[in-house]
DNA sequence: CAGGTTGCACAAGGAACGTA
DNA sequence: TACGTTCCTTGTGCAACCTG
């Protein structure tokens, strides 16, 4: 292994200076930066990660916490979208990344721990929002910069990047409504995130607004269940004219389930759903989304997080990324509205 | 001689390993 | 078991050197 010493010394120069040079020092002279460079570039020389990290106490790692590693959780959409803003923004920055693996609330809990113990990250980006969440006791417990993407529960001095849930969760049922819809089905997903708090509360203020109906339902991804619900509805009720979901891969398996109850989207029925991406333009039918910009998401959160560990200042502590509607198939045409 | 540049010595950090 | 040493890098204060 190339070590400090050995490019001082094929530089003619001390470890210091080579030091100095590594971290742009304005002591060091345009000559000797230069042949110093050379020699680096020559020996192909990288610093030591662990020896830096011993001296500095940063180790230009940022820390991601997911709520879950479960294949839906880690393979959805939404969470490679943020997760790719996240990468290259760091990437920017000079910062890697490493990320929680435990589907457990305790065994992420366990491994935010040894990340802070063994100074592996100099901060974190948590990549959801909830109540009372014993990982936010920890950070705070040991005094680390981090950000969330999500919403703000108290007014604490944290960063949060976040879209307005509740107003794009309005306007997409304003929208619909619009179009001829009176009778929704809200399926939320479980969990207690306030992600979903705020689109549902969005929906109900754009029914109230109307006088339309809605009944909203909680599932988590199970299909069976799901299944079963509307074998129910289908049965002994009347169908909505729209399902609206909280959650893509949700949506997806509503779809997956209509196909099969032989229910057709969108004359027999219509789909909306939000965090838009490539599933949602090559389903069938296309589906109509809220388009809330991941990538950004990470991107913004990736840029905060680091701010605050280099203790710039911090003018911001919600930052509010624009959300869109994306009218597709699954909701061209009503039939009998 | 003044000012710019570089070197030296040392401390600090956590873990692993060696020695008394 | 307790203590010392080593690994590697960074940051700092001060000394030494070089050039105009």
């Amino acid at each position: 292994m190339v070590t400090i010493k050995d490019i001082a010394q094929a530089a003619n120069v001390s470890a210091s200076t080579v030091s100095r040079v590594i971290r742009g020092n304005p002591r060091i002279s345009t000559h000797t930066r230069e042949k110093v460079k050379a020699t680096m570039k020559a020996f192909n020389y990288q610093p030591n990660q662990a020896a830096r990290t011993l001296a500095t106490k940063q180790s230009n790692t940022i820390g991601i916490i997911q709520k879950s590693a479960s294949i839906e959780d880690s393979q959805n959409p939404f969470v490679i979208d943020v997760l790719s803003g996240i990468f290259s923004e760091c990437k920017n920055h000079g910062y890697s990344t490493i990320s929680t693996t435990n589907n457990e609330t305790i065994g992420i809990e366990l491994e935010v721990q040894e990340m802070i113990h063994y100074h592996s990250v100099d901060g974190f980006i948590v990549l959801y929002s909830k109540k009372d969440d014993p990982i936010i006791d920890i950070l705070k417990a040991h005094a680390m910069p981090y950000v969330i993407i999500g919403k703000s529960l108290t007014n604490d001095g944290i960063i949060h990047i976040d879209n307005d849930n509740v107003s794009a969760s309005q306007s997409l049922t304003r929208l619909l409504i619009d179009k001829g819809h009176n009778k929704f089905l809200f399926v939320a997903e479980t969990g207690d995130y306030e992600v979903v708090k705020d689109r549902v509360a969005g929906h109900l203020k754009a029914i109230e607004q109307a006088g339309s109906l809605t009944e909203i339902v909680y599932f988590d991804k199970n299909r069976q269940h799901i299944r079963s619900f509307f074998q129910e509805l289908i049965k002994y009720r009347t169908l909505p004219t729209i399902v609206i979901t909280t959650d893509t891969l949700l949506n997806h398996l509503i779809l997956s389930v209509f196909y099969e109850l032989k229910l057709h989207i969108p004359t027999d029925i219509q789909t909306a759903t939000f965090n838009d991406s490539y599933l949602n333009v090559f389903a069938s039918p296309p589906q109509t989304t809220v388009n809330i910009y991941p990538k950004s998401l990470g991107e913004v959160a990736a840029e905060s997080v680091i701010n605050v560990i280099q203790g710039h200042d911090i003018v911001d502590f919600n930052k509010l990324i624009q959300t869109t509607i994306i009218e597709r198939d699954s909701t061209t045409t009503i039939q009998g509205v």
